[in-house]
DNA sequence: ACAAGTACTGAACACGCGTATAAGATACTG
DNA sequence: CAGTATCTTATACGCGTGTTCAGTACTTGT
């Protein structure tokens, strides 16, 4: 079909290292710099470098564009999380995320998360999902306490994961810590905020006669369901 | 000044009460049903069956009515709070909220927390200063244990309620429970959500060992600072 | 070398937006 | 009653948007 000056059996990888990569990337830096709504067909064609009408033709439509940056997100993260699977268990859903090289993922999923879509709705579901399953793990090892909701569980730890995403900017304003910068653990604020995490999941936070008894309350209205 | 057929000298609720007042909660509607971008003066004035141009009239420009919105909410929540300070001690940032009658303040908030604004950034500082003062309550009367950070812990515990409202419709479609349901809490699904929450809240998740050994390496590192 | 098809651009269209302006309606003040 | 200030609307302007279209450069297959 289409191929450059490479052989044209290759398929995607062809198609992909070409001008429409770059229109998709940069899509991808736009909506991570200025959110979705701001993203027009102008200015992801200026950081392209290229006319808007060829960002639509490539993609279709700006909704075009869109789904394809999720699923090029998507996709990324996913092969990503399977090449760093055997770094074993982690509490933080981005920290293998953190070290992937293409772009400014974090930015975009902070950006993307709240205004829902398909393909981030299916990448959510893939995170709690691979939560799960991390969670499953540390407990065969010993390192975390089982519960009789592993799914909840994951759930939770996976909103509080992104949703504190999401609002970096309140975080980085009250703990002079930005979750969005790729290097957000190696800086000195990161004990801010990391700091009264791990405290929360090593001990919670109720003492304990009061503890038991919220449990007791909340584990009798469920379970029968 | 101005007046309608009431006494003049009360000013603000006069004015208040009035088509302004209309424009305003159709704004606060519109922004709570489709976000921010898609508020426009159009909407807004179909919804509170005026013309556009009264929109701009009464508060200058879009930007002022998003002002005017932002600020009427942070103050109504203020009020509220206030009005239930004694119910005493509460983990749930949004629990006194979502007794709150004056419209939906609660799907307001999850669309504006993501985009930042001055009167927002404010909202949330409160919101925190709350959280703190709760905890302290919480611990003085020994239902919570003690923090070295409580700053940093009223910061986190703040961010994972939002940040949850944020992703409402993420954890709507995984564990099928609405948190900007004005009833969430009455719902059967309720404990899918809460269950986990106060688990972890209770006892951790760590297991003990594991627990002050990674509670060591966070308190080393910061502390000094 | 020629035909075909693809990559790409510049200009233009229709649309919805925020907002200004002028005029009409209405209600207070004298 | 007239005068005046406010409330409210209809209309229109300018702008940025997504998208279309005609046309050019270029690459590819034969």
């Amino acid at each position: 079909m289409r191929s450059t000056t490479e052989s044209p059996d290759v398929g995607e990888s062809v198609d992909d290292r070409s001008t429409r990569a770059r229109i998709r990337d940069a899509g991808i830096t736009c909506i991570a710099r200025h959110g979705i709504k701001e993203t027009t067909a102008r200015k992801v064609a200026s950081i392209a470098d290229v006319s808007p009408a060829l960002v639509i033709h490539h993609f279709g439509s700006m909704d075009g564009l869109r789904s394809a940056c999720d699923e090029f997100v998507a996709t990324t993260i996913r092969d990503f999380k399977e090449k760093t699977l055997s770094t074993g268990p982690n509490l933080d859903v981005l920290a293998a995320l953190r070290n992937a090289p293409n772009g400014p993922l974090i930015a975009y999923l902070a950006q993307v998360l709240a205004d829902d879509s398909p393909a981030v709705a299916r990448l959510v579901d893939g995170l709690v999902d691979d939560a799960e399953g991390y969670i499953q793990q540390g407990v065969d090892s010993g390192l975390l306490k089982p519960t009789d909701d592993p799914r909840g569980r994951a759930v939770v730890l996976t909103a509080w994961g992104l949703g504190s995403l999401v609002l970096h900017q309140h975080i980085e304003r009250l703990l002079g810590f930005d979750l969005t910068d790729p290097d957000a653990l190696t800086r000195p604020t990161a004990g801010a905020y990391i700091g009264p995490i791990y405290e929360i999941y090593g001990e919670g936070i109720l003492e304990e006669p009061f503890a038991t008894q919220v449990q007791q309350l909340f584990t009798e209205s469920e379970g029968t369901t």
